[in-house]
DNA sequence: CAAAAATAGGACTCATTCAGTCCTGATTCA
DNA sequence: TGAATCAGGACTGAATGAGTCCTATTTTTG
């Protein structure tokens, strides 16, 4: 286990994507083709990466989604804290004081928040930017996807 | 989000507790009192940790669990994976192949593995007897403290 | 040898959370 | 004005986690 929900996962894959077409918007029944997911779902999970400002929305007849910033500044702890809430490893990080019975003699907390630190640190240390790269599908028509590359 | 289990989260708790008192095996009902967790849930939790290995334990009327290694080589990684299953942030990491709808065609994947990769490294870089050794509780016999340690 | 105390293992229930769908309204463009 | 799209939330069913309990088995002690 210790896993972060589908949502932050079909989350970066639509965000992987977004970052390797950046030229233009794309709707949420485009993107549901592309990545092979649900559209409903796919729906859902980008209102909420735009209510959370990773992503820029165009309503009517020519609207989509596209990127808030640039892909190098967006790391993959946002695109998770985004959809799945603040990286919290234990109740007793995120929650609010007096929820934990033992909150007076627990000599653990500050250990649970240097490993939270240590993996927040890792998460941050991934940009989208790396990610797309790696995930861009090797493609034929070299010419024009190295121009489009090049914006 | 993004939460280890409580099971894991006891675990360590009740990890850290033996591993401040190395000199004698400690049953679950005793363990339940000194951290004040419910007992069932505890007894629960030890026969989990002795099974995968972290805990020897002793039946009968003395019997009881203690470490069955040196903390210093028992890492957070290790005690989570031992509760809460292998570290494993998306389904594709741990399932077996055919499992996802996208395997062919996911330029994803070892991005996945290398983000899996960060972290498991962040928790594998803890080990008990860190979590122990800031944990332990200031007492007021110093003296006898220092020489139970000293083991 | 018998009783008490402890672990071993698993079945079971309840609550919570996640995944997914759907509906209604607001906005934009042709 | 109508079609396409996003915005927001309500809702349901499934999966999983948390917690309890019961019945062996083992070990020590009197």
């Amino acid at each position: 286990m210790l896993r972060m929900t589908k949502q932050a996962d079909y989350g970066i894959v639509l965000m992987s994507y977004l970052a390797n077409q950046p030229e233009r918007p794309f709707s949420a029944p485009d993107l549901a083709v592309e990545t092979q997911l649900p559209l409903p779902t796919v729906s859902k999970v980008l209102k909420h990466l735009c209510r959370e400002g990773l992503l820029s929305s165009h309503r009517g007849v020519k609207g989509g989604y596209s990127l808030s910033q640039d892909p190098r500044q967006i790391t993959v702890a946002a695109m998770i804290a985004a959809l799945d809430g603040p990286i919290a490893f234990t109740e007793c990080i995120e929650d609010t004081p007096g929820s934990c019975s033992q909150e007076d003699n627990c000599h653990l907390r500050a250990n649970w928040q240097r490993i939270n630190q240590s993996v927040t640190q890792a998460l941050e240390d991934i940009s989208l930017f790396d990610l797309a790269v790696s995930s861009r599908p090797p493609l034929v028509q070299l010419g024009s996807v190295r121009g489009a590359l090049a914006n």
